[in-house]
DNA sequence: TTTTGTTTTGCAATCGATTGCCCTATTTTT
DNA sequence: AAAAATAGGGCAATCGATTGCAAAACAAAA
């Protein structure tokens, strides 16, 4: 196959005897054409095998109708729903979506924002990653005119349209539920501190037990807990104390929480009579272990959808100077085996 | 904030009173312009906001560094994890990836991939959807000049770069080893048969009862249970029989496997004394059911390296009549309790 | 038939970066 | 010192589609 020439507007106008002003006018189905020539364009575009050239069109049109967005991870089931959900928005407004995955590294998140910047994407879904810097990436994106919409994990700082859950109502809602089953020295994981959904999440511990007149035990929180093995080290530990913990939250993932029962389980811990387990993310494994975890449902793909669809909305072609809406969604908690001590007629199995 | 234009290199060019050509070969760090006017271009570019247009670059040169990938389902941990790896290779190469769904849907599937031809992609990566149509519009991507790599759920007939897995041998595998468990009468539930991944995995179901001199018995072969309900439903079929299957190999998904767990838990079946199950894909999940639930690793996350590194070395910028490789991977067999009613010193938990 | 109005089509500039070719200094070689 | 080579930079065309404006063709109105 020889590396021939891809068809263009000229090569049509050229076969037609016309101006290629006219083959452009006639693809895009403009009133400015005859009808009869019209059809003979399509005709003959179908015919040469014709393919419009988004490159050349979006360069003179001043836009590219995609939107990029970078996720830490895309293969983690709340980020890939996230995606899921997005795409089914933009798919049908006949948008394209270019994912980048940070891997939860600053330096890498700066590399793809700067090359979405670099393609004119339309609007930029961003959840930025675990690891600290600086966020002038961000601002930079809003200084080249093209939207940016941060989710879950955002830079509060920054004026920017937000899609975030309420972490610390769940969080105060799961402690809450915890105590109701007459846990009551309930231990916390935490995740890094540097993202405020983290923060958020304890804020939520804390209110929580403040509430019901709880101590608020600083060995029973436990930095950076928010990986199985981590989760199964920081268990590990806090069952070791003299005086341990009867439940554990583990804010920070389902993950964590597993490794928290993998390590309750092997000690022979009865759960959820002598230990309380709850998560959060709502990971499909969650209903599947033994016993199957409380945690919290973000919405995933739903979220997603709410965030394309935002853009949508409240951006695409509009001002650019409109005040940031900020989008909360209240995530709920799902009540498990791993929780109930109470025998409770509402609750999800 | 006004709708200022961006900076451009005429911008640069006038500011610094040089040609555009000049600020052109400064910023792509040709080697035809001063030391001193590199820099000095440079810093200018930086101070005036610059960021290289990537729609003008690309459509100058012909080429666009983006590869587009169309799965049926982004949140698919399978399809996840290719993308995630094809990702990391694609990340370092200073590509962009362009990700699609096709939900299934072959009229979806046509859609994605126009789009991403009108986008003038380097590559498109693609598995194709459940539903069945013709394949023009793949046909399309290599006349032009656009790479194909097939993955996964390939058109064989087809003749392009493809990356499988050998569904057939792992499917002998999983079989044979139910069989060495003692299992005599294992049924089958299949996939949809237009794809070919499923006929060889059912080929290879049907290659091990041969092999070991098993009867091949229509009743216990059940067609299209490839989601957790189907399996469900086919499980209490297969279960009301009156030869019951003493196994049942889910040769569609882990999914549908988790539905035969819990339709047979239900009736208070032993497994797996008395049910043998297998599934396909170890998705997460699968070593967390009680049993654990023998499956089928594809290593996804390696084999979407795999497929973006084939482009790379086989295709990226070379001659495009190439003999297409097939490069087949062995997915292996993970044993787990599901299966496991020999005692048995080498096996996995 | 002339004038006015409406379609339809063509011309040429434009989007922003790249690159082949040419020109002028400057350096190197003989 | 003259000739040759090299470095540095500018001009202008180019990628392919779009679009404002002008021209031509045709139809309708006077």
């Amino acid at each position: 196959m020889q590396r021939q020439k891809r068809t263009t507007i000229y090569d049509i106008a050229l076969k037609l005897n016309l101006a290629a002003s006219s083959v452009s006018r006639a693809l895009s189905n403009s009133n400015k054409v005859n009808a009869a020539t019209k059809a003979l364009v399509l005709k003959t575009a179908a015919e040469m095998n014709y393919q419009h050239n988004a490159m050349a069109s979006n360069l003179r049109k001043g836009n590219n109708p995609t939107i990029g967005v970078v996720v830490p991870r895309i293969n983690q089931f709340f980020f890939s729903n996230i995606i899921a959900g997005i795409e089914e928005v933009t798919y049908k407004k006949g948008y394209n979506l270019i994912i980048c995955q940070s891997n939860e590294l600053h330096a890498r998140e700066v590399d793809c924002v700067n090359a979405l910047v670099n393609q004119h994407v339309s609007c930029i879904i961003i959840s930025i990653a675990a690891e600290n810097g600086p966020y002038e990436h961000l601002q930079q994106v809003l200084d080249h005119q093209i939207r940016l919409i941060q989710f879950d994990r955002v830079v509060e700082e920054l004026d920017t349209f937000k899609v975030i859950n309420n972490n610390e109502k769940a969080s105060y809602e799961a402690v809450t539920h915890l105590i109701e089953q007459g846990y009551r020295r309930i231990a916390l994981l935490e995740g890094p501190q540097q993202l405020d959904i983290f923060r958020q999440r304890k804020e939520g511990y804390l209110a929580a037990l403040r509430k019901h007149n709880i101590p608020v035990l600083e060995e029973l929180m436990c930095e950076n807990a928010w990986t199985k093995e981590l989760g199964a080290e920081a268990t590990a530990q806090l069952l070791g104390l003299e005086n341990p913990p009867d439940a554990i939250f583990a804010s920070t993932s389902d993950f964590s929480a597993l490794g928290v029962l993998e390590v309750a389980t092997n000690k022979g811990i009865q759960i959820p009579k002598d230990l309380g387990i709850c998560g959060y993310s709502n990971e499909p494994f969650t209903e599947l272990t033994s016993p199957s975890i409380t945690t919290i449902d973000q919405y995933s793909i739903s979220m997603g959808k709410t965030i394309a669809n935002l853009y949508f909305q409240e951006m695409e072609g509009l001002e650019f100077n409109v005040e940031p809406k900020i989008v909360s969604i209240k995530p709920k908690v799902i009540v498990r085996k791993s929780t109930q001590r109470i025998a409770d007629v509402n609750a999800t199995t």
